[in-house]
DNA sequence: AGTATGTATATTGTATACAAAATGCAGGAG
DNA sequence: CTCCTGCATTTTGTATACAATATACATACT
């Protein structure tokens, strides 16, 4: 672990909410890495804090999918196999073909726009070699279409299974030099919505998720 | 809220979870109602413990979807509006599509047998006129076809979004008199797994749920 | 009468204290 | 040398104490 987490003390948020999006941010960030025990003792004095949001923090960890607790012996960053990557991308494949659909019929003139500068960020990234802002531009991208589903519950869905891949995203996005692929998908993807092609748009993007699949799984086996 | 919620000390489990399946059973069968309020220092007097594992139960209750918190004022029961209910029919209409097809490819012969048992004792329990019964009969069928997908992430979620509907289901169970119906698309899921046949399950699943979605969304536009 | 303000009370937020279990290590028996 | 046992230490589980905020009601002012 890094050895000084820090809190960034924002509005009055309660501290458990500001551990939480600080261990969150960490663990998806791999500054935590899978396995790694996560000592209310040791976070508290770290953070500055008590053990109580700490464990609070650790509850919602939890039912993220991004901690696992034994009793008696604690939490820690929540590992995943080959098998859990496997399923989290079957799920993931299904729902984001409905939410590229819903996007078609849904999104607006301005999401529309922010969808294609999304896109420029993501291109401009890659030319510019920044990895950070190019899986940022990544996650803004597929933000905006799950935004434009209309469907909250469906958009919080997808940014939790997301999270999950997103530590072993950001490797793939290191070693797989694919990108002009990634651009080309990306931009498929904003012309069936343009053109509100739902069958398009949803085997464009099945594509292009699963493309992922592959690439991910190879980094988690290299781990195992 | 009911008077006395009591606590079924079971396994040394952490008290969090016992509070945790205690609060959720209590507000899935209907007994803590869509926004009453959770106040910790009540339920710890109610169930005999103090507030910390209350405070965590409630935390997991959140990120679950069945409670809400308001910093500073506290949590209570998460209220559903039509819009909410439809959202959550959406994403489940296609995971309950999904998870029949992967059902037709792994399920196994002792799952097929407990299959047609929950059938049975569905059909039983309506001759029977037995409503709780009947509630149980029909998770347990749907949770046969969740565990034969052989994918436990989709397993959870798809219980979790069963459990968004669940106290609403239970009053629509006692109002909608199509029992028969009922039967026949059970009967008809049953037949097209046995047949491995995934187009014609997965558009009897479809039907199966979206039957639902009308009767679920009247109840609530009842309440509101 | 209506609004504003102050105060009491209820309730959550956080820290800490104490209890119980798990873990690791040392020392001894076989 | 290996394995077992018991003690010390670490770590979690739970309760409680204290602080800060929100809420409700009463009172005063316009």
């Amino acid at each position: 672990m890094t050895d000084s987490l820090q809190l960034t003390m924002n509005a009055y948020l309660p501290l458990r909410d500001v551990v939480f999006q600080t261990l969150r941010e960490a663990i998806l960030k791999g500054e935590i890495k899978p396995g790694e025990r996560l000592m209310e003792l040791q976070l508290a004095a770290k953070l500055g804090v008590s053990r109580t949001p700490i464990r609070e923090a650790i509850r919602m960890l939890e039912q993220e999918g991004l901690a696992v607790t034994v009793p008696r012996r604690g939490a820690e960053v929540a590992k995943m196999t080959e098998k859990d990557m496997e399923d989290v991308l079957v799920i993931r494949s299904t729902l984001d073909r409905l939410a590229v659909q819903l996007a078609c019929d849904n999104i607006t003139a301005e999401q529309l726009g922010q969808l294609k500068s999304a896109q420029k960020s993501f291109e401009n990234s890659i030319q510019a070699g920044n990895l950070k802002k190019l899986a940022e531009a990544d996650v803004a991208f597929h933000d905006v279409i799950y935004k434009a589903t209309g469907n909250i519950k469906l958009e919080i869905m997808l940014n939790n299974l997301r999270e999950q891949m997103y530590r072993y995203r950001v490797e793939y996005l290191k070693k797989d030099k694919t990108y002009p692929a990634l651009i080309r998908e990306h931009q498929e993807i904003v012309d069936a919505i343009k053109g509100k092609d739902k069958e398009l748009a949803a085997k464009v993007m099945d594509s292009h998720v699963l493309n992922q699949a592959v690439a991910v799984k190879n980094i988690i086996r290299e781990q195992e």
